[in-house]
DNA sequence: TCTTGACCTTCCCATCATGGGAAGCCCCAT
DNA sequence: ATGGGGCTTCCCATGATGGGAAGGTCAAGA
C-alpha cells in the first residue's frame, strides 16, 4: 500500500506521515525497490491511533508514550490513565484561561454603545488597563510556559 | 528611553518590541546617534495597548486594526465592537472544542480502572474509534482552519 | 582615564504541527 | 511510448516567542 492509500485510510496526510517518520514517532516505513514507502494494515492501525490521540489533544511528545504503552502488553493501565488525566487537566487550564479572556471581552463589548461615535470603552480599557497589575502573567509561569495547542476545529 | 526601559515599562519583551517593529505593527523607532532605539512615553502607551490586546486574545493581525482605530479619532465605536465580538466568538469556539476533547477524555479516564493490569479502555478507544466517522473535522473547516492561539497562562 | 559590566545592535536558529511547492523519478493505462 | 498522476526529497512558511553569538556603546567606579 502506497502512502496515498495509507493517508486516505488513516486520515493522516501524506506530509504528516513522512513527518512522523522523520521525527521518529513511527518507525521507518518499508520501501519498494523503487523507493516508495509501503504500508501494511498494522501501520494504518497505528496511524489511526495517532490521529485519534491528536484529536483528543495529545501533543506528539505524549503520543510517543501512548504508543509505547499501546505496544507494550505488559503495561499497567494506571500509566495510561495518568497521561490522560494530565491531558484533561491541561485542557481545563486552557479552557479557564480562554474563558477569562472571553468574559472580560464580553463585558467590554456589552459596555460599548456601538453607534457612530468615537468614544469606546473597549479602546479605553485596552489603553489604560494597568501593567503589571491585575493578572498579567509574568509572576507565576514566566515566559517559558508555552501552552500553545492545536485547536484546528 | 532605551528598549530595556520601554520593555520594563510596557511589559513587552525587547525581543518582541523589535519583532513588532520588523513586521510593521509599530513604526520604526527613533534612533540615537549610536543606533540605539529611543522611546518616548507615547510609545510605551502604544506598547501597553498591544500587550493588553494580546492578553485579551487578539492576534497580531487584528491588533493592527485596533491600533488604527485607536489612533483614528474619527472612528466609529461600532467598528471596535465588531472586532471584539468576533474575538469573543472565536474564543467561544475554541473553548467548545477544548471542552469537547476534555469531556471525551474525562469519560475515558473514569472508565479506566487504574490498576496494575494492561487492559485499558483509553487505549481501546484510541485504537478503534472510527475514522472518518463521528466528528473528525475534515468536512466542515478543512485543513486550512488554523485556530492556534497564544495561551500563555 | 581606563576598565568593567550591563546594555544595545543584528543575525541566525528553534519551537510545534502543518501545508505549499519545485524538481525529478516511477508506474499504469491508453 | 506517452501522458498524467503518484511518489521521492528538499526547502520554505506559518505565529509569536525565546536563545544565543558576535560585536558595538555607555556609564559608573577605580
Amino acid at each position: 500500500m502506497n502512502i496515498g492509500d495509507a493517508s486516505a485510510l488513516s486520515g493522516v496526510s501524506a506530509k504528516m506521515i513522512r513527518y512522523y517518520e522523520q521525527i521518529g514517532l513511527i518507525p521507518q516505513a518499508a520501501r519498494t525497490a523503487s523507493g516508495y514507502r509501503n504500508y501494511a494494515d498494522a501501520d494504518i492501525h497505528m496511524l489511526r491511533f495517532i490521529a485519534r490521540s491528536r484529536d483528543l489533544g495529545f501533543p506528539i511528545s505524549e503520543i510517543t508514550g501512548l504508543l509505547d504503552l499501546w505496544r507494550n502488553t505488559d503495561r499497567r493501565n494506571t500509566d495510561v490513565k495518568a497521561l490522560a488525566q494530565a491531558r484533561v487537566q491541561d485542557l481545563r487550564h486552557k479552557i479557564t484561561h480562554l474563558a477569562d479572556m472571553a468574559d472580560t471581552l464580553e463585558t467590554l463589548v456589552r459596555s460599548c454603545a456601538g453607534n457612530e461615535r468615537p468614544d469606546c470603552p473597549i479602546l479605553h480599557n485596552l489603553e489604560t488597563e494597568a501593567y503589571p497589575a491585575s493578572g498579567r502573567c509574568s509572576h507565576h509561569a514566566g515566559p517559558h510556559a508555552n501552552l500553545n495547542e492545536r485547536i484546528t476545529s
